[in-house]
RNA sequence: GGAGGAAUGGCCGAGCGGUUUAAGGCGGCGGUCUUGAAAACCGUUGUACUGAAAGGUACCGGGGGUUCGAAUCCCUCUUCCUCUGCCA
């Protein structure tokens, strides 16, 4: 969340960058309640002085006395008075709270304006699009029924939910370790966290309160699944306060994903392209605010290497302020090459939150030099999402007849296959 | 799931409703002494809000209550430990 204070004292500049999200939001309500806070807060500390002063005095009194009546009536007046005061103020912290955890955070300066994806920029191409000697198929084409169930699944679980077998259930399994490994040896350490979180983990991270019908929530509990391993890793740090020489902290973590993808009804039917449970390979880092730019850029790179790995083809878009998610400052988007869609889809995305999560979580660091605490800055981004590696493997390394070879990096992960035989008929 | 016990500062550990301004110890930091170190001694020590500052207020697991006044009494929740049941 935004810093309330920032937020009354820059009005508009705050209107003016939210602006970037091509939305118009009102803070004027906020101003408001900032103010009474703040009277109330007089109120009670005032109050609450007198009291404490008078402390020793009572203590002396003759309890009997007609003086310690009088004193304590006086008191008792004095300390409803406090009271009332206090009732209020927690009211106006939490009306604050509720308007403040629903904005999102400001774009940074140089992201670029736009008013839809379409004004994505692209910064970066690596690789070439494969040539084929033939029209490559769509992955769905290359894997029903025998590599990827989508009716089996559909059936056991519901529509969105796939079975993945046999070769494609290896090469998932083969993946997450070939992230999980290479992550490791650029310094990241691995975390497997809990697959559930409670809503103070997805309100820190900012899911919640917003978002909460994007999110499966377990009946009779108040825990979600995991929306993306950001959850549970970034707030590992929730309330802490971290020694500035242990940062930057990098870790790396696979979970399962899942997400309602409501208001995408309609959008990529087919495929395993966009599912409510999907792998993911996640990096997280918490950084010093004066590091977090270029841990962001090398976060990037992170990702970017394992498409380099495995050879496909991809570009790097920087989101515009429309396309922004609630929680990033920027963002750039890993969009690979996937011939039988004839399209790039995003594989990855890589957001520098600044300080809007850890406010939200209380991830703060102490400085060394000035030997006080300060919000950290968060950063995370897929290293990558497992399924749309798979589909971007399976389409970029079709052959005519329908069999994939599997890319050189992987074979040791899959016991040396080197081709997945063809089920086209 | 059942039965007990516990929760106090970075850590350990005291704490009869009002000199608690949270004792004492350890650790950390600074200093004295020393060629250097150790030991000893002295000082210092968290977080948040508020304030220009001095200072003030709050925080003894969370929330509520009793009281002029709560770390202390009452209710409730959470977490951890021990024993026990079931279990991959």
């Amino acid at each position: 969340m935004l810093d309330v204070r920032f937020v009354c004292e820059n009005m508009d500049l705050v209107e003016e960058r939210l602006k970037l999200r091509g939305k118009q939001i009102d803070l004027t309500e906020i101003k408001k309640l900032a103010n009474e806070r703040l009277e109330l807060l007089y109120t009670y500390e005032t109050n609450q002085q007198l009291l404490n002063k008078s402390q020793n005095e009572m203590a002396n009194l003759d309890k009997k006395s007609e003086e310690f009546a009088k004193k304590r009536d006086e008191l008792k007046e004095i300390s409803e008075q406090s009271k009332k005061a206090k009732t209020r103020l927690a009211e106006v912290l939490e009306s604050l709270d509720k308007l403040i955890l629903y904005i999102p955070n400001l774009p940074q300066e140089s992201v670029p304006v736009g008013a839809s994806e379409e004004d994505n920029v692209i910064i970066k191409t690596w690789g070439v699009k494969p040539s084929f000697n033939f029209t490559p198929k769509n992955h769905w084409d290359l894997g029903d029924t025998d590599y990827m169930d989508f009716e089996r699944g559909s059936k056991i679980t519901g529509t969105k939910f796939t079975v993945m077998k046999s070769y494609a259930a290896k090469m998932e399994r083969a993946l997450i370790n070939l992230m999980l490994d290479t992550h490791g040896e650029a310094g990241y350490t691995e975390i497997f966290p809990p697959f559930l979180v409670n809503r103070t983990s997805m309100t820190g991270t900012g899911q919640l309160p917003k978002f909460e019908e994007d999110a499966f929530k377990i009946e009779g509990t108040d825990y979600f699944l995991v929306p993306t391993a950001e959850v549970p890793v970034t707030n590992l740090f929730a309330d802490e306060i971290i020694p500035e020489s242990e940062l930057p902290i990098k870790y790396a973590a696979y979970t399962a994903c899942f997400r309602k993808e409501a208001g995408s009804a309609g959008r990529d039917t087919r495929g395993l392209i966009r599912q409510h449970q999907f792998n993911k390979v996640e990096l997280v880092k918490i950084t010093t605010p004066e590091t977090s730019d270029l841990e962001h850029k090398k976060l990037l790179e992170d990702a970017e290497r394992i498409l380099q790995k495995l050879n496909l083809h991809y570009r790097v878009v920087e989101l515009c302020g429309a396309d922004l998610g609630f929680s990033a400052s920027k963002c750039f988007d890993i969009e690979v090459w996937l011939p039988g869609q004839d399209n790039y889809r995003e594989i990855s995305s890589v957001s520098n939150f600044l300080d809007f999560q850890a406010r939200r979580a209380k991830i703060r660091y102490k400085s060394e030099s000035e030997k006080k605490n300060s919000l950290a800055h968060t950063i995370n981004g897929s290293g990558l999402a497992v399924g749309r590696t798979v589909v971007a493997i399976f389409e970029n390394y079709q052959q005519e007849d329908g069999s994939i070879i599997v890319p050189e990096v992987l074979r040791p992960y899959m016991g040396g296959l080197e081709i997945i035989p063809s089920i086209v008929k």
